[in-house]
DNA sequence: CCGGATCCTGGTCGATACTG
DNA sequence: CAGTATCGACCAGGATCCGG
């Protein structure tokens, strides 16, 4: 393959964007990057070994509705992300939790979480000044 | 103001999801989380300084349409991630360029590749188990 | 030859209603 | 309580044409 354009930029850590080396970026970026998936993680996170039933959820993550819930959570079961404890009990109850992967995840959203804490005020300084010198 | 964000973001333990204190997250993800941007900005951090032209960002995201690059551009530089530099020439040259803050949040970028790099396949194995033991 | 604007489709998300 | 089913609105995004 092509190992040298990844050494020839010489920066600390080469990055491409050729289609076979950020197959694995894409695809989770098309997982976590939608609207909720990244939302559930840290909700789920609120403590360590927590366990949150479906309508706990959705009432923690503001706005979602009862299908994306379903969904976002079916996605990151599938990805190993989490695990679903189902309770033979009536009425039924199902628990939610954060797998060590699912876990470990949520290290570099901190990071990312952390930036926007310290840049958010940036972003909105540059588009409010973009749009005023845009017609 | 920035100073009552006690733990909303970036804190250690406590995450909320309320929308108020997750808004700046929602909003970003928004942004970054679509299928492009984050592919732009690796393609333009290459290396320091580096100065790209529109065909040449086209031709090193892999699939991305035209259309999609200018407006994902157009919102980079929005959100003053990147700058826009036009030359007064024939043919007419312009030259695409990271500012600091778009450096910057390469940062936690560069963070999530890394975790990509070291549990995609935990994630594809999953997935497989998952598949298999649903009907 | 570059880079931007327009038209149109397909997938995604939300609202609502219903079941085990 | 914890989902599933169905429908419709909306917008991301691809093809295509346009301006310089």
């Amino acid at each position: 393959m092509k190992k040298s354009n990844k050494n020839a930029v010489g920066g600390p850590t080469a990055l491409t964007c050729r289609s076979e080396e950020t197959e694995p970026l894409r695809d989770l970026l098309a997982k976590i990057g939608d609207k909720w998936s990244i939302l559930l993680l840290v909700a789920l996170s609120r403590k360590p070994g927590y366990r949150a039933r479906f309508s706990e959820l959705q009432r923690s993550i503001d706005g979602i509705s009862q299908r994306m819930l379903t969904t976002t959570l079916r996605q990151a079961e599938r990805d190993g992300l989490l695990s679903r404890h189902v309770f033979a009990e009536v009425p039924p109850r199902v628990e939610y939790e954060l797998t060590p992967l699912g876990l470990s995840l949520l290290e570099p959203i901190r990071t990312l979480i952390h930036w926007i804490g310290h840049n958010w005020d940036m972003i909105k300084e540059a588009r409010i000044s973009f749009d005023r010198r845009t017609p």
